[in-house]
DNA sequence: CACTTGACCTGTCCGC
DNA sequence: TGCGGACAGGTCAAGT
């Protein structure tokens, strides 16, 4: 569920609430939590103060003065709430989907010199953190093979077309779900976009025209800068860097309105299975 | 190499 | 009400 939008949101609240704090302690409950350096955390963090968070594609770049990097990813559940002094209930009128931290999902606290924390919470224990040198970030396998991020003002539709070429006898939706095509897609975006540039999901990639390719090229950068524009989507889990929902899926067109009219043709929107995955369509506008 | 499927987890929901 | 099973989906390993 954390996709390109949702990553971004919690970078960008991040970014505001913890660089320049100093870290004083790191607390884990399980060495899968750092599965490069379980054991040595302190020594690479404690006493380092965050200098900047970035992100690429999925992951979480938080580089610390030490010059290391905690990388995060948060797959499905994760979730990195920060806290202040007033450790908000249930019930507070912060508009929190969660409630006192930590809580049973909470695997990582970060803790910082001013009494500040981080929490790293996940439900299905898929996220990771680890640590690498910062200069080390781009040598990581999933850093050299990741495609491009699809924002970047330099990713031309031509750039974008040229990126399916190796993917050809797949469907649409399993190529933008793949990671070294382009970056950051995952399954509710890519619902969206194959909606929004009428393309079955199904759709075998090289029966796609070059103008179609465009049209979803379009669709790609609109779908996820609206979903940034409104904070990424809340789907069960996701929360940003404060602990508050995401809107996008009040505006979504197809994403879990499975039983309810497309908003181009008021078609019965249906969910089937591509790629292994629930995808939602509407069958009248995206036909094979 | 291209492509698909299963595994990793836990909470929730649905049907009996 | 309880219980089993399907499902949720990001990524990698292992399979064809």
């Amino acid at each position: 569920m954390p996709e390109l939008p949702e990553v971004e949101t919690v970078r960008t609240g991040l970014e505001r609430l913890i660089v320049g704090r100093t870290v004083s302690a790191v607390s884990h409950n399980t060495s899968r939590s750092f599965p490069n350096v379980a054991t040595e955390v302190d020594q690479f963090m404690v006493g380092t103060t965050v200098v900047a968070v970035r992100r690429r594609a999925k992951l979480l770049l938080i580089d610390l003065s030490s010059e290391y990097t905690l990388v995060t990813h948060l797959k499905m559940t994760g979730q990195l709430v920060f806290r202040g002094d007033q450790n908000f209930g249930a019930g507070h009128p912060n508009d929190s989907l969660i409630g006192e931290l930590p809580d049973k999902s909470t695997r990582v606290v970060i803790s910082f010199k001013d009494g500040s924390r981080l929490y790293f919470n996940d439900q299905r224990k898929f996220g990771w953190m680890m640590l690498y040198p910062t200069v080390e970030v781009p040598n990581i396998d999933f850093m050299k093979k990741v495609g491009p991020e699809p924002l970047d003002e330099s990713f031309t539709p031509q750039d974008f077309v040229e990126r399916f070429v190796r993917r050809k006898n797949t469907s649409i939706k399993a190529a933008l779900l793949d990671q070294t095509v382009v970056a950051g897609v995952g399954n509710i975006y890519a619902d969206e976009v194959l909606w929004g540039a009428k393309l079955h999901p199904a759709t075998k990639v090289f029966e796609i025209s070059v103008s179609k390719f465009r049209i979803l090229f379009r669709e790609l950068q609109y779908v996820l800068r609206l979903a940034i524009e409104k904070g990424g989507s809340t789907d069960r889990n996701y929360v940003n860097a404060e602990g508050k929902k995401g809107s996008y899926i009040e505006f979504a067109r197809v994403f879990r309105r499975e039983g309810q009219p497309c908003p181009r043709c008021a078609t019965t929107i249906k969910k089937i299975r591509v790629a292994s995955r629930g995808t939602h369509l509407c069958p009248n506008c995206q036909k094979l």
